[in-house]
RNA sequence: CGCGGGAUAGAGCAGUCUGGUAGCUCGUUUGGCUCAUAACCAAAAGGUCGUUGGUUCAAAUCCAACUCCCGCAACCA
């Protein structure tokens, strides 16, 4: 059957910059790249968004802290977080920065698109003199009235801002998310967002500059700097062009993915600037949990924060792969642990796979059998419907029944002893069908650990198979 | 009574919608094999399915109440 190639557009959130990489970024990456990975292997024109926020007070104070230009700080941190992205192996092909003079103007004309459910109003909270910025009633609460940094009482202080109003797209929203027009994974994410929905009051876009001066400036009106979300969320639509260029045959977007704790913006907020702006919804949000270490969650303070380029160095980064999209919950919180991340890479990588790959091809070289260029499989109905439902664990475990399934077979069929009983015909056709159940297996895993899948299909889609000459995972000696 | 998620073998999970002898992976023990990265294959041990009550011929699964963990609640991935 021939699929009909179609485009299919992809979106990560845009982490802030005031930060290093940290490994629920990963997350996000690495979802986003699989499923691209996989439609491109379909046949289909995949279009993959990354990218960094860089406007704000945190970024601005951080860089006047370390003696940068504010300009010069997001740049860095904004590269570190594109090395992080090719490291990673993420095959993107959009990087955009908020602070990109592109976006910056059109965000500009997206503001004043939406100008109709704009409206200003006196926003009054408490401010913190000393630190020249308001602070939400739950930091008012903890903090128990007092800025930490000032030991000064906050005060209550009233400024113009603007705001979006919300009211005018809840219902449509709503009918949206309800008809599955925007599918919102997993399901218990979608109730929680209907659930947010109802009570979302209309939301603050603007600070007056002297409280936010690294920003977009709002169109009209100098003394006034957007707050964040006009200017992070329609990242994803200004890279595409918007409004100067027709994107319609990107938007709506396929898929996309961010973690939990940002679904409240993107469920909500993000969809209204769109029905402001007259555009569709994007198709699925795809909502991931979080990586807990030790089942705690990471934080500073806990001082449990696992650096994930300390994974990738580990073992390489297919093994980082490896363990975040198959253990790694897609949907849930999940465990990391440096335990079962080695014990995944012993038992899985190297003794399921890496041997498999390895006694594979010596019987093969022993036998004179050949590989099979060419070989091409349809994929499985299963397995397909598992990746575009992003079941990304459940695929593995189903490519790990093939790979459980060959190492029985070379048991079961002795292939060894065929040789020596010089059953040279039969010894041919368990073999071939193992290098081509090799292949299928390489196929398969292809989105997940392109290099691996690469490797495999160097070995048995060759005329010669030759044993790889280092092992596909290495095992460090043990004593 | 803010909202949501969870509680199933030593660990991590599936099964719950559509009741019917409790399943997977890792770990443990034993056996087999020797092509292979001391890898692979097989078998076994191990669970009153959070608690209590109800419905039913039958409940991990449906209903009710309760207990305990975790997350979210204006940018903290």
């Amino acid at each position: 059957m021939k699929r009909i190639m179609s485009k299919v557009y992809l979106c990560t959130a845009i982490p802030y910059v005031n930060g290093h990489p940290h490994i629920g970024h990963a997350m996000d990456y690495l979802l986003a790249d699989t499923y691209a990975r996989y439609r491109r292997g379909c046949g289909d024109e995949v279009r993959l968004q990354v990218g960094t926020d860089e406007h704000g007070n945190k970024v601005f104070r951080k860089a006047q802290d370390l003696g940068l230009t504010v300009e010069e700080f997001a740049r860095e941190n904004s590269d570190r977080f594109r090395h992080f992205v090719e490291k990673l192996n993420v095959q993107y092909t959009d990087f955009i920065r908020t602070t990109d003079p592109e976006h910056v103007k059109r965000c500009q004309e997206i503001w004043q698109r939406l100008e109709p459910h704009i409206y200003a109003a006196e926003y009054d909270g408490w401010y913190c003199e000393g630190c020249e910025r308001f602070v939400t009633q739950k930091e008012y609460d903890e903090n128990g009235g007092l800025c930490p940094d000032h030991q000064k009482p906050y005060e209550k202080l009233a400024e113009k801002n603007y705001y979006l109003r919300i009211q005018d797209f809840k219902d449509q929203i709503r009918a949206k998310i309800e008809s599955g027009e925007m599918e919102i994974l997993p399901v218990f994410r979608r109730e929680e967002a209907l659930r947010l929905l109802e009570d979302a009051p209309d939301i603050s876009i603007s600070r007056s500059r002297k409280q936010l001066s690294w920003g977009v400036e709002v169109p009209g009106d100098p003394e006034q700097v957007m707050y964040v979300w006009i200017d992070a969320l329609s990242n994803y639509i200004t890279v595409l062009g918007y409004p100067d260029e027709d994107i319609a045959a990107w938007w709506p977007a396929t898929a996309q993915f961010i973690g939990k704790d940002i679904l409240r913006f993107h469920a909500i907020t993000w969809p209204a600037i769109l029905l402001g702006l007259g555009l569709p919804l994007p198709k699925r949000l795809v909502t991931h949990g979080y990586v807990l270490a030790d089942g705690q969650k990471m934080s500073k303070s806990i001082g449990n924060v696992v650096d994930p380029v300390a994974v990738l160095d580990k073992h390489g980064l297919e093994a980082f792969r490896y363990f975040f999209l198959r253990h790694i919950d897609t949907f849930a919180d999940s465990d990391f642990s440096w335990e079962k991340f080695e014990d995944a890479y012993n038992n899985e990588l190297a003794n399921d796979l890496g041997n498999l790959v390895q006694r594979l091809a010596t019987l093969c070289r022993k036998n004179q059998i050949s590989g099979r260029p060419g070989f091409a499989i349809e994929l499985a109905a299963e397995y397909q419907e598992l990746m575009e439902k992003f079941e990304f664990t459940k695929a593995f475990d189903y490519v790990w029944k093939l790979v459980h399934a060959a190492n029985r077979t070379i048991d079961a069929e002795k292939p060894w002893e065929l040789a020596k009983k010089g059953e040279t015909e039969r010894l041919e056709e368990v073999l071939g069908g193992l290098v081509e159940q090799l292949l299928t297996i390489a196929d398969l895993l292809a989105p997940f650990l392109p290099k691996t899948a690469e490797k495999i299909q160097e070995i048995f889609a060759k005329e010669q198979i030759l044993p790889p000459g280092k092992p596909l995972f290495p095992k460090e000696a043990k004593k």
